[in-house]
DNA sequence: TATTAAGCGAGACGGTACGTCTTGTCTTGGA
DNA sequence: TCCAAGACAAGACGTACCGTCTCGCTTAATA
């Protein structure tokens, strides 16, 4: 009555962690040196000490491995802030999101953004890996303040969570101003009187 | 005292103008049957009739053909409403702008803005081309709505253009939801109340 | 004093003769459908329903299997012929072996004959397989009409065989002209004569 | 009525000769390195500093180079000796040609025949480039022997070439023999006499 | 009867070469 | 001087096999 045993045969050679985990730092390693833009298969393959086959086995694509990577790589999630106030904690969960796009991985997920515009099957995963979570937790924020009655009873949540990260991203995909406190702090402001 | 002439002795032969606008044609061609994925220098050149060399001294590469091409084949651009009320003035003229997206380019304006995100030197053309125009229209909009005294004198205005192009940028790159006619109304409510 | 016994204790599962088996009709079936250009390895095992280490103990490649499943289906040799002339004998018996290679196995052959080219190790096997055999047979029967004063006592019968099935295989292998009947009449008088 | 204008009308950029003569060299250089059984495409390509593309353009395959190579490369070819006497040329001719496999190229020899068995596309090249000629040549004395009285009428020149040619292949491809002066002379003597 | 060592299928692994594709530069001759 | 045509070096693409390896499961001779 075992349904690992019945779902997974686990006939043949089992993956090797060791290929996975050389795949991953290989590509976090490149991804630093030369930027998203020249990450290649072949590239990760050859600094992996990993052969190409093995790569295409498991990823469909460069933008694959980096999602795998970046998640592999984080250490801590961007934890949802619980003040008691909504704006306060809106302002905090978009500067602490806002921090971390502009001082580390901000050129990779403009990267990532891009490529899901042409890889459809890509536009998925990383809707589901970066997007999606973290309107889900900035809607648990609006809930949380709507039970308070610190939100109009009628109020749209996934409005508001676009009125968040639609500028934010904006900004970051446009690049014609900065993404500082003072904006994230009208941002949050801006968001929630709506 | 030309100063064109100055500079250019126009010695030799003059650009052909026929190759140029064989090139926007066979560039909107292939845009419409292949999709913008699918456009290749050695394409375009292949489809206009015109050397690879040719393409290569007037453009740096596929999306700067592509803006020229759309530019080219735009018969009017959006004008901006200016109906004496700026709450519906703003909702029309983001509506105009989704039913563009929605409609026609969005898909090529996705892809452009991808493009962008790779080769910094098209980000500019992009910027100026498709972004900043329509944000300074939509400002022109809201400084006429404040010298109506419609708006707060110390409103930011460049911050109110985020919030109503953000949301709809995000809405378009994420595809989570769609960008239908209640949404823009409640984004220029939401833009305008801030 | 059993020495196979004493070198290998035959501890453990002895080798299953049905893969063996499963190997073979693959080989023959594969070979018959695709020819021997499309064989390959794991293309054998794939359709044996053999795991690839399985045919890499048995056989060091592709050819020794091909050799292997020749002989496994090889229903009767071609008998050396005793006519009690030699000239007919010869004839006879070169007239046999053309006729096996161009109505069935040669393409087959020629395909060995050029692995052997390639592969040091299987040309000892192929030589021993189909060429010296068949020389064998062949001086056996120059040695009987020598016997009975048919051939020269100084003949050099290796010479004869290799008149013999020099230009056979010279055809074979570069199909300038057919191995009909006649050409094979005129190859043993003159080999006799020689 | 330039018949060469009409039918090239020389379009774009020339062939690079200089290209062409690295990979000729290139070629030669890795056969006699390495052994033709090593030379690969790629081999070739990196080798002569040239990409790949440009020698798929020029060339189906590694075998087609080789000979190309090999021709290039021939500083004489084998010449037929006229010495009054039948037997005397052919055997010289022989000779001089079994000389050249032994002495030089008869493992490429031995590898090309080998690699028409496999690529009928390649087979027809090596016959006209390697076998053909040779042939012709032979033949030529025999038709000179012929008119000398020296052959009888009716003797089958082709079949004479075959029994020539037939048995030094022969040893060559199977090795079970070497191919020294007096097999040449028995050869030689036996085809003659047919 | 229990042990145990080899054979077995499956299939992942590091490699290598394949043949194709696109890029951006170059080199022609004709306009 | 510009144009079309197209050859060029470069190098990534995704695939096919190679021969080796690591699994967990038979299987039959031996202890």
């Amino acid at each position: 009555m075992n349904e690992t045993k019945a779902k997974l045969p686990a006939a043949g050679r089992p993956r090797s962690e060791k290929s996975r985990e050389a795949v991953m730092t290989a590509a976090m390693n490149l991804l630093r040196a030369k930027g998203y833009r020249e990450l290649t298969m072949e590239g990760i393959a050859k600094e992996a000490g990993v052969g190409k086959p093995t790569l295409y086995r498991w990823w469909p694509g460069v933008p694959f491995i980096v999602v795998e990577a970046l998640k592999h790589n984080a250490e801590s999630e961007i934890c949802a802030p619980d003040t008691g106030e909504l704006a306060r904690d809106v302002e905090q969960y978009l500067q602490s999101t806002c921090r971390a796009l502009t001082e580390g991985s901000g050129d990779i997920m403009r990267s990532l953004m891009a490529e899901a515009q042409f890889v459809p099957a890509f536009a998925d995963l990383f809707r589901e890996s970066f997007i999606s979570s973290r309107r889900q937790t900035l809607i648990r924020i609006l809930e949380r303040g709507a039970q308070r009655g610190e939100l109009a009873k009628d109020a749209d949540h996934e409005l508001i969570a676009d009125l968040c990260y639609g500028p934010i991203w904006y900004r970051l995909l446009n690049k014609h101003t900065e993404l500082d406190d003072s904006f994230v702090r009208s941002l949050a402001r801006a968001a929630v009187r709506a």
